[in-house]
DNA sequence: ATACCTGCAAAAACTTTGCAATTCG
DNA sequence: CGAATTGCAAAGTTTTTGCAGGTAT
């Protein structure tokens, strides 16, 4: 089938960022990375590891920490912070923005093209600064938690 | 001439910030709060205890832990993220906006005035998703690592 | 072949918690 | 006074590190 209209499958895709990386591959670097590009959540690197641990149990919580730090460090993917102050990761690293319950803390992602353009060059230099890029989060309340009074739903996905 | 009414003397504007969000104002409250006040960077539970320490010997980590809880969830400042995975503290609650260097991974504030507003409504409506209001992160290279050759795409030097 | 990776286990770094004494309102 | 807060110390999490052996290029 035809299911992802921009990413493919995420182990060719995972294939294609180790390969252009130059990084070596290994398949706990293809589990893990092929893992998170199949999920659209923002895990921990606990929930990576146990995850991956089910295709390749032996894997271990370390190897998981290196490599999910190399590919942060080579731009594979993307480290970002929910309301608690775990690591957690981000498999897209094209230009998309956030979504942040105020009330559960829970992140979502928004696409790009639901937000008007700012209008500010790539390359422009604010103060010394050279802009490169930009991302936008929005703070609010989620459907989830738009009933409720005050108590947080139980099961929400930070 | 209007004094400038936003932040005035730290030590006076944590008293307010106190006092208007009805939390007990103790000595070493008022000290966590001043002293975050006073700064613009964006420090560390353990930079704020070491600072505090030196005023208030005696005072615990845990209790800056739990102050800096407690004044997160009350508002009266917002947790950050910076490149590494330490929870770090920001006493502005205004809307304002951060640059952040790709090469050093430093994060630093960038006046709301500085950029355009997004032309999003307060309570504008996103997917079921309230927006209450929102940041913006800029990408890029600081003035410190510009000069450096590390990895020049195109480093013309101005 | 050899430089880079991984697993293991211990250590470090960071944060939370139980309790008794103390302090705030 | 009664309720909330603090210190201390211990426990809980999360992340990093030193090595010996294994693997990718």
């Amino acid at each position: 089938m035809g299911p992802s209209p921009i990413e493919a499958d995420p182990a060719v895709e995972a294939e294609r960022r180790l390969r252009a990386a130059g990084l070596a591959r290994t398949p706990q670097r293809r589990a893990v990375l092929t893992e998170l590009l199949g999920r659209t959540d923002h895990p921990t690197a606990e929930q990576i590891y146990e995850a991956v641990s089910r295709r390749l149990p032996g894997i271990s919580r370390a190897t998981v920490y290196r490599v999910l730090d190399a590919f942060t460090e080579r731009g594979l993917l993307n480290r970002i912070q929910h309301a608690d102050s775990v690591g957690r990761f981000d498999g897209r690293v094209d230009r998309h923005h956030h979504l942040l319950c105020e009330r559960c803390g829970g992140l979502s992602d928004l696409e790009a093209s639901a937000l008007p353009e700012l209008p500010i060059p790539a390359g422009a230099d604010l103060g010394g600064f050279r802009i490169a890029d930009y991302r936008i989060t929005l703070h609010g309340v989620c459907p989830d938690c738009s009933g409720d009074a005050h108590d947080p739903p139980s099961n929400p996905t930070p």
